[in-house]
DNA sequence: GACGTGATTGTTCTT
DNA sequence: AAGAACAATCACGTC
């Protein structure tokens, strides 16, 4: 806070005047390197997403009906965004200050807006969960597709040896 | 009793 | 390049 002066705070955009060293992690947040094979697998598994959206049309006002979990119930979901951790994390203290809206509709439209006034540093720090998240996600759908493409029909949910 | 709805932004995929 | 879709959460409405 101890400069206020310049309230453009824009994480995206931005003409090169700013300083670059401020650029630097602002890159860095996007930057995940993804494995070609994991996109060619993506193109696979949102093959059979549309399908099962298919089945159930009812996107029109609400998209996130059935998604997926019914072909694969060991399917790695999409990770929540950064928005989204910082949503949980606001919920909280928004419940605490207003016990009594209970909705997250409300907390919904309330967290947005605190989120617009938030600087890139404190959102950075979400991000940097989200992208951490993404490349576990990835791991985990080019592991998933792997195995799905090895045995599909062989499931064996008797052994589970899960190792952490 | 159980499921869907609605609202928020971010990331990825599709065309 | 731009749009569409889905990610989590939780009280409320409907059947």
């Amino acid at each position: 806070m101890a400069k206020k002066t310049n309230d453009s705070q824009e994480p995206v955009s931005s003409s090169s005047t700013n300083a670059p060293e401020e650029a630097s992690p602002r890159r860095m947040v996007l930057r995940v390197r993804r494995s070609e094979a994991t996109k060619r697998l993506s193109s696979l598994i949102r093959a059979e997403e549309k399908e099962k959206r298919v089945v159930s049309v009812k996107r029109s006002k609400t998209k996130q009906k059935k998604k997926s979990a019914k072909i694969d119930a060991k399917m790695p979901k999409k990770p929540p965004t950064a928005f989204f951790y910082f949503l949980e994390d606001f919920r909280k203290e928004f419940q605490e200050q207003n016990p009594e809206v209970k909705t997250m509709r409300e907390v919904g439209k309330a967290c947005g807006e605190k989120w617009k006034t938030l600087t890139y540093e404190d959102k950075v720090k979400y991000y940097d969960i989200a992208m951490e998240k993404r490349a576990e996600f990835d791991k985990a759908m080019s592991e998933y597709i792997k195995k799905k493409e090895s045995g599909e029909g062989d499931e064996t949910e008797d052994d589970e040896d899960y190792y952490i």
